[in-house]
DNA sequence: AGCAAATTTGCAATAATGTTGCAGGTTTTG
DNA sequence: CAAAACCTGCAACATTATTGCAAATTTGCT
C-alpha cells in the first residue's frame, strides 16, 4: 500500500486531497516546514484554515512534530518513529543553518540528559543547534 | 545607585517611564515574560508599539534575551550577565513548568556539547526541558 | 453500488499579533 | 537652558490565527 494511505489510515484519518497532499510534501522534504511554506506550495492552493486544521490534525495524531525556533516561526517535521497520540518521542536535535535557513533533524543525535537543580523534575526535552549544515559547508 | 537606572545607562539607553517599567518587571520576575504579560501588566499602560520596540531595544542591546518555545509564543528573560551588544552568550537550558506554565532560566544548567553528524558546523545551541518546576513540586 | 452518517473543506467574519511613518513630547548633551 | 537626539503614541496597515456554519467529500454499512 501506498505510504501515504498507510500514514493516515494508521491514523484514522480519511483520505483527502489536502492531506494527501500536506503529507506528501513532508515526505519529499528532507527538513522542517513552516505554515507559509505549505500555504505557498503551488501545486497545492488550499484554504489557510485548511493548512492550519490539517497542521494541528497531524500533530495530534504524532504524525508531525513542531520544532521551537527563537524567532517567532513554527516549524514542522515529520516524526521519524510514528508517536503515540499526543505523546512525542522525537528526542533528536534539530539543527538550522544560518547559510541555507533549512532546518535539520538530526534523528541520529539524541538530546543528552542535563542535570537539573533540586526540585526540577524534567519531562520532555527540546534542542536546537544553529550553524552551518552539511550541504551549505560542502558548497564552500 | 539604582539598578534600573545602572542597567539603562550601561547600554546607554534613554531613561524613560516605559523602559523603567518594564525593566523594572524582569528584575521582579523569577520566569520569563511574554509580549502579552507586558501588556497586560496594570500598573504599564504603554501603548503595544512602545512594548514592541522596547523589547526589540532591550533584546538588541543583550539586556534580554527570547526563549525558543515549540508554540507559538515568544518569551523574554533577563540576561543573567549582560551580553555584549547583538552576541549573547545566555547557553542555559531554560525549563517550562507544566503546571504553572512559568519559564525558568536555569543559569547554572549549561546546554551541553552534542556531537552533530559529519559536516555540520554548530555555532549557538538552545535547549528547552519541560516538566514540573521546584516550586511546584513543592506544593505538592 | 448506493445511502446515511460522520468527517472535512471553504468561505466569511473576527480576533490576535506585528510593523511602519510621522507628529508631538521627553530626555540628553553641552 | 536651548538645541539635538531620542522616544512615545496614534493611526493605518499587514500578517497570522481562530471560529461557526453550510456545502462537499469520505466512510461505513447493507
Amino acid at each position: 500500500m501506498d505510504q501515504l494511505l498507510d500514514i493516515l489510515k494508521r491514523n484514522r484519518l480519511s483520505v483527502t486531497d489536502g492531506r494527501k497532499k500536506i503529507l506528501e510534501m513532508f515526505l519529499k522534504t528532507p527538513g522542517a516546514l513552516a505554515h507559509a511554506d505549505i500555504e505557498k506550495y503551488t501545486d497545492a492552493a488550499f484554504d489557510r484554515v485548511t493548512v492550519y486544521r490539517t497542521l494541528q490534525t497531524f500533530v495530534d495524531k504524532g504524525i508531525i512534530h513542531n520544532i521551537p525556533t527563537s524567532d517567532n516561526a513554527i516549524l514542522y517535521a515529520l516524526c521519524k518513529e510514528e508517536c503515540a497520540d499526543g505523546h512525542h518521542h522525537d528526542n533528536h536535535v534539530h539543527f538550522i543553518c544560518d547559510t541555507c535557513g533549512q532546518t535539520t533533524c538530526l534523528d541520529e543525535v539524541t538530546i543528552p540528559e542535563v542535570k537539573l537543580p533540586k526540585g526540577f523534575r524534567p519531562q520532555f526535552s527540546e534542542m536546537v543547534v544553529k550553524g552551518i549544515c552539511a550541504a551549505c559547508q560542502a558548497k564552500q
